[in-house]
RNA sequence: GUCGCUGUGGCGAAAUGGCAGACGCAUUGGACUUAAAAUCCAAGGACCCGUGAUAGGGUCGUGUGGGUUCGACUCCCACCAGCGACACCA
């Protein structure tokens, strides 16, 4: 084999390492080593299509950094696994007519083939998939965690349901009175929620899968409409989710997203004192509103509440009845998408009914408007149209007043005026007018002293908001995991309200055997078609239905992470001892998709189980990376719409024309798509170029987080790469494998040694920093120089052979067998930069004029800034050009440059 | 609309206060070959001056405009473009 196959080396390896178990994992970091290291992928959904070139990319990544450091002595966990539950498996299934276990299956065992063609170094023996009944069964386990346990404010802390204080009240009205206040305590709780529910696809849907009305797949209508659901209490870890952000080494970026999403908001709530009328028989005496900014009070002429606040009814009087009730059912048809469509004018209407302003004690009107949402704050806003942009533009429609109570710092006269006049608004912050007391206080001071002033009447008081939600939890279909709660039935066999948990000891609760699980078109799940036996159970004496609902794709992906630690252990969802040794993951890597959702969903179920005591830490993922994406070129003709790849031809000019119109086209970057065929298949390019060239030419592309276009000839190039060091080690020429006659067992020279040892100090860092490509881009630099040299010293080889081996592990492997190596290199010393092997005599600076470069002087590495000025000085050049000049300046870095500067 | 990321040769990129364009692709020239492929060696930002040809020298150049600095791709301000996320949260 004189020439660099790799479809022969490749394989050739991979079963090497599978009959070895190279990278089995411990059960615990070794001792003796230098510490544990964990290293984790998101795992990938196995959709049919396979994989897809953007999958390897961030595990390319994971795979070096993992390798790196078992040659650095690390004891690396470094597992796989399926993300395998959810809709599209479902939905194929259906179209199909396979049984979605069935089909998930396949495209599980079709995927692990894919993976283990790229060489990646995971202990296979932890892979798992959340459709595992054994996987699942503790799933289900940490959802009754989540049931049995209540949020302590006091405390900040989830707490056993058992420790949940029972106020008297409800303690004397008896053990049912008990269970439901414990019920609506508990962190997975059931609520009447308005759902987005889409007949044609028979689930609800999330917000973001709503798209203008229509579901995203397939663009069904989708409803509104109220049906009990299971919620997760995330909102009780707002504030923790938010505050623990701050202990994570993630990006600024995806902190940001999150504390967005989790959105706190500091003002106040204060309540209006309603104007009561003759026609109304309102028994409320106040409407309680929420705002950020309370210093703006005396500038609040009306209020809006939400049309599905409870006080709606009851404040309109009669002359207004029918408008109001015709405004609000139109409101409860939008999703709250429609709602909140950015670009889209508001509407609302007047109640008829009046609040008294507490600063002015003027009556305001009360209004209901769409614009303000019911599930946020209080349901109703004070508005302040003169500094808040949303209430200005109702305002205007409407023909409400405007009252300015708060001018600019700094604005220009012109701004001054406008604002003054009311044609804009202006909603920052400033100094308080026209508002009695607080007239010439800052926004801060202001908002401070009404806060004190109201808290002293009992009008208001200091609050906190989020815009983050209870979590949704529960969905209609069929591929999901069942929950483990039973409905007890009352005697006319009809569920009575009261629920219980599946006893620990009877999980798991598996999935039913389903003829049909297709969608009917309801709302009840298709797991209420399952037997008898399968959905009533009898328990201690008492009959109950099963609860049909199934989880969301999210719950097995919120701790995946922590069963890798001990995927067989049948005791508990993980090994307590093997948690404290492995946790937290020390590198997470995946697409920033995932930037607000799962990493939040996951933290919070992680908090919850670190709160009841079953995880050592409380945040699970130290260090985050989101890889970038990987994109495609695309070609648009002269009106802007693309053309596929199979219509477009270069030219020898190299202009690209579309193949029909000999239209000359232009070059743009944009997704990978079936459409345009320009979807790259890594399976495909694995055949053609070899998997070190995948993995390689994916790290080479650019930088890890970088979005970037695939181009073939870059694999080309990177492949080239690998042939020429396969050239540089092996005699290609020979029948036989055998060492090039270059490769001698001789001592290194100062010069090679020079090239060796910086390499190593370049690629050793490199790659702890995640700078893959710069760090290949050391490693061409290193065998360019040495394809030079007849005489190629073996140890420098060696060293090379080594620095690969996490890039193109196969090559190295192979290389490694050449060199003498009986043993795989995968757990050899990386080799050490040896810093006196780097020093050099002499360096060449850069001497400015003006800081522009005039000459280059070499000078002795350690040179003092005054006989590098005086060297300077020497050289011809800038003598010349420093002749009958002024220096005023002279700059020196040792080592770096020299600037004279002069007057012109 | 708001927020974020990105803008550097023909292309992917590097350098993140000190010689802009490392490394790779594509291109061009040379060696090898009967020839081609492969391989190896080399050249290369643009423009100008200079020379028989070299050598050599100059000006400009990192999206645009301004600023800070002896010196800016790098830091600051404003703007433009592309991509992405969020979207009435009071």
């Amino acid at each position: 084999m004189p020439r660099y196959n790799p479809a022969e080396i490749e394989p050739k390896w991979q079963a090497y390492w599978e009959k070895n178990k190279t990278f089995r994992c411990p059960d615990f970091p070794d001792p003796q080593g230098k510490g544990k290291l964990y290293v984790l992928d998101m795992f990938p959904y196995p959709s049919g299509a396979g994989l897809h070139v953007g999958h390897p990319e961030g595990y390319t990544a994971t795979d070096i950094y993992c390798r790196y450091w078992r040659m650095q002595g690390k004891t690396v966990l470094h597992p796989m696994g399926y993300d395998a539950f959810g809709l599209p498996a479902e939905e194929y299934a259906i179209r199909t007519n396979t049984p979605p276990r069935q089909s998930t299956e396949a495209n599980i065992a079709n995927f692990t083939r894919q993976l283990k063609m790229l060489g990646f170094s995971y202990d296979w023996d932890r892979a798992l998939a959340t459709t595992d009944v054994e996987y699942f069964r503790w799933t289900q386990w940490i959802f009754l965690v989540l049931f049995d346990t209540w949020y302590d404010p006091d405390l900040q802390k989830g707490r056993p349901i058992s420790q949940l204080p029972i106020p008297e009240a409800v303690a004397v009205l008896g053990d049912e009175a008990i269970a439901s206040y414990q019920d609506r305590h508990r962190l997975a709780y059931q609520d009447d929620a308005l759902v987005n529910w889409c007949p044609a696809l028979g689930t609800v849907l999330a917000n973001e899968e709503v798209i203008d009305g229509r579901s995203e797949r397939g663009d069904h209508p989708v409803q509104r409409i109220p049906l009990r659901q299971w919620m997760l209490r995330i909102t009780a870890y707002a504030d923790r989710l938010l505050g623990d952000l701050e202990l994570l080494d993630w990006s600024a970026g995806i902190k940001k997203l999150q504390a967005d999403w989790i959105g706190k908001s500091t003002g106040a709530e204060v309540d209006f004192r309603i104007v009561k009328q003759d026609q109304a028989s309102c028994p409320e005496e106040s409407i309680r509103v929420y705002t950020t900014r309370p210093d703006t009070l005396f500038g609040a002429t009306y209020l809006v509440v939400a049309p599905e606040h409870p006080l709606v009814a009851k404040i309109t009087p009669d002359a207004y009845a029918a408008q109001v009730k015709e405004y609000c059912e139109a409101a409860s048809f939008k999703s709250d998408r429609d709602r909140t469509e950015a670009d889209k004018q508001k509407t609302g209407v007047f109640t008829g009914a009046y609040a008294i302003n507490p600063t002015t004690q003027q009556p305001i009107p009360i209004w209901v408007a769409d614009y303000v949402l019911g599930n946020y704050g209080t349901g109703a806003i004070m508005a302040v149209p003169a500094h808040d942009v949303r209430d200005h533009e109702f305002a205007l429609k409407y023909r409400l007043p405007i009252v300015r109570v708060v001018e600019p710092l700094d604005a220009t006269l012109e701004e001054l005026e406008k604002i003054r006049s009311g044609e804009i608004c202006f909603a920052g912050e400033g100094i308080a007018v026209s508002s009695g007391e607080l007239d010439g206080l800052r926004t801060k001071d202001a908002k401070a002293k009404v806060i004190a002033s109201l808290e002293q009447q009992g009008l208001g008081r200091e609050a906190v908001n989020y815009k983050l939600r209870d979590w949704l939890f529960s969905r209609q279909r069929f591929w999901g995991e069942p929950f483990p709660i039973l409905h007890e039935l009352g005697p006319d066999g009809t569920p009575n309200g009261q629920i219980r948990a599946v006893p620990v000891a009877d999980l798991p609760v598996d999935l039913p055997h389903l003829e049909d699980y297709k969608p009917h078109g309801r709302p009840e799940p298709p797991l209420g078609k399952a037997d008898a036996s399968w959905l009533y159970v009898e328990l201690d004496g008492k009959k109950y239905r099963r609860e049909t609902n199934t989880m969301p794709q999210w719950a097995g992906s919120c701790w995946y992470y922590l069963r890798f630690i001990s995927p067989r252990c049948t005791e508990a969802f993980v090994d307590r001892e093997q948690e404290a040794a492995w946790m937290p993951v020390d590198l997470y890597i995946g697409g920033a998709e995932h930037a607000v959702l799962h990493l939040l969903y996951a933290r919070f179920w992680h908090k919850v189980l670190y709160d009841r005591g079953y995880v050592s830490h409380p945040e699970p993922f130290q260090k985050l990376v989101n890889q970038g994406m990987i994109l495609s070129y695309a070609y648009k003709d002269h009106r802007g719409a693309l053309v596929p790849v199979d219509l477009v031809q270069e030219d020898d000019q190299g202009a690209v024309k579309h193949t029909q119109t000999g239209e000359e086209l232009q070059r743009i970057v944009a997704k990978m798509s079936k459409a345009l065929k320009n979807v790259v298949d890594p399976e495909g390019v694995v055949r053609e170029y070899g998997a070190d060239a995948l993995r390689l030419y994916e790290m080479f592309m650019g930088p890890l987080e970088a979005t970037k276009p695939w181009s073939m000839q870059g694999v080309n190039g990177v492949r080239n790469f690998l042939d020429r060091v396969w050239r540089l080690v092996v005699d290609s020429r020979s029948e036989d494998l055998k060492l090039s006659e270059a490769v001698q067992d001789i001592p290194a020279g100062a010069e090679h040694d020079r090239v060796v040892h910086s390499t190593i100090a370049a690629v050793t860092q490199d790659i702890e920093n995640l700078s893959f490509n710069t760090a290949i881009a050391r490693m061409m630099e290193f065998v360019n120089h040495f394809t030079k040299e007849s005489v190629r010293p073996k140890s420098a080889m060696e060293n090379l052979t080594l620095m690969l081996a996490p890039f193109a592990p196969h090559l190295a492997e192979e290389l490694w067998r050449i060199l003498g190596h009986d043993d795989s290199l995968a757990y050899a010393p990386w080799p050490e930069a040896d810093q006196e092997k780097l020093k050099i005599a002499s360096v060449e600076v850069p001497i400015q004029v003006n800081g522009k470069v005039r000459a280059k002087i070499v000078m002795p590495v350690g040179i003092d800034k005054q006989h590098a000025q005086s060297l300077a000085l020497d050289n011809e050049r800038v003598a010349e050009l420093l002749a009958g000049k002024e220096i005023t300046k002279v700059v020196i870095i040792p080592g770096k440059m020299v600037n004279f500067v002069i007057k012109s």
